[in-house]
DNA sequence: ATTTACAATTTGAGTATACATATTGGCGAC
DNA sequence: GTCGCCAATATGTATACTCAAATTGTAAAT
């Protein structure tokens, strides 16, 4: 089944054939459409119809809408890259090959100040006993990824129970915490002492860090720092480049 | 004036409370809301308005809808991570920098086999003559990005005329093909030779390389490799759990 | 000539209605 | 009891109205 296909509806094809002419520059940025009436009679739709295209098109950031103006072509853009995070058992397994997660150790108590550091945990929200844990994801019996982890128990009480020997603490509280929001810092480092060598690289090698933070409402869940090595790993993201939509200011 | 209020009608209220319930568990994934025709009456709206409300609430993946079977709260789900990609300068000039680019070199030619490889150009689209240029980013004079990159003058023609001394490559590039898509790689390399030397690096220092190609429609716009010094730059990404929306297959 | 106020226009939101489509659960045939 | 068909049901799409809100251009007043 051709999934690209779709539902082949009025409003899809429509959708389809405006998303298009902007794309291919035939409507350049700026481009007045018609107005919503007009277009519908083209069409050969009722406004409802119309509206639903342009309310999408809108949504989507390709135009821009203004009552008694009309409705334009976006100008102001943004590129945004969007990077699916799978979880990194699906990851490994994709390449064919095992994934094997291996717990160094956890336990519940107040974690360091240097742990602190190493996770990027602002100054002030710190409570008192957190699940501090490390482990190593294996592909193939090869070091794929490092992980430090502080759990919050406050947030997560059921984690107490968790053996995370068993289960892979990301995996597990993705499920366990759905709609869950994150803050990612990415950077490159180079690995030295014990990390450099359980990761069995040599000293110095560059690896790609990622420190995230996930928040529930009000109240942060986890920190986690996953440390990959830069020869064998990398993240790709899709760029789209599109227009600051949301509500945009008046008088823009 | 709070913009976070919005413009407060039916459906955006409804939607708002809708979405509060799931991401705070009210209603755990999988449960199954009442149908259209009973919601509609519940909140004291029609049947139109309360399919608006749960066909956007299903666009952003909170609920997966079947016919004949009702409305259900998304239980698979995927993380994504959006990282607004902008511009070098305005980045800089964030940070409250000066921000300046210097040119190296910019040519018309064939390109070497060794560049194609850097740039990470696979193997058939290659065309006669492209643009290969390279220049680094300065904040404050110090060296913040080394980039890389070739340039497609079968799409982009008017490239032949522009001075890349003067115009920030991917600037220029991105003003002057909207809509455009690309495709990120993100890795951790050791930097050595030249690119230490210009980037005022040790050898060996850990950097963020971020292989980037750019399409238009069917053809390839640029291929850009950017060189980050691993301690001075991050990235950083906003993430959001998300289920996997789409068609998805029946029978989930 | 500049400001103010009003009216026309265009999008935004909502309702009632009709018919299409897919899926499920039950009923009947074998 | 099992299999297959059919009808009931929930969502999907579309239409034709109606009223609201915002903005802009024009016309009138100072």
């Amino acid at each position: 089944m051709a999934r690209t296909a779709g539902p082949e509806t009025h409003h899809t094809r429509i959708l389809e054939e405006f998303r298009q002419k902007i794309v291919d520059r035939i409507w350049e940025p700026g481009f007045q459409l018609d107005k919503e009436t007009d277009l519908a009679n083209q069409y050969g739709v009722s406004r409802m119809t119309m509206n639903k295209v342009l309310t999408q098109l809108a949504q989507e950031g390709y135009v821009v809408r203004r009552k008694r103006s009309g409705t334009f072509v976006s100008k102001a853009r943004t590129q945004a890259a969007v990077m699916p995070i799978n979880n990194l058992a699906d990851e490994v397994e994709a390449l064919g090959k095992t994934y094997r997660w291996q717990l160094f150790a956890a336990e519940i108590r107040v974690p360091q100040a240097a742990e602190l550091r190493l996770l990027g945990v602002e100054s002030p929200p710190i409570p008192g006993e957190v699940i501090v844990l490390g482990g190593m994801h294996y592909a193939d019996d090869e070091p794929f990824c490092l992980e430090t982890r502080a759990i919050n128990v406050d947030v997560v009480p059921n984690a107490r129970e968790v053996d995370f020997a068993t289960h892979v603490p990301g995996h597990w509280l993705l499920q366990s915490m759905p709609w869950s929001t994150a803050r990612n810092a990415i950077r490159a480092v180079n690995v030295a002492g014990s990390e450099a060598r359980n990761l069995e690289l040599p000293v110095g090698a560059a690896c790609l860090e990622i420190l995230r933070k996930t928040v529930m409402g009000s109240d942060w869940v986890t920190y986690a720092r996953l440390l990959y090595p830069g020869e064998a790993f990398q993240l790709t993201a899709e760029f789209k480049t599109k227009a600051t939509a949301k509500t945009l200011s008046p008088q823009a």
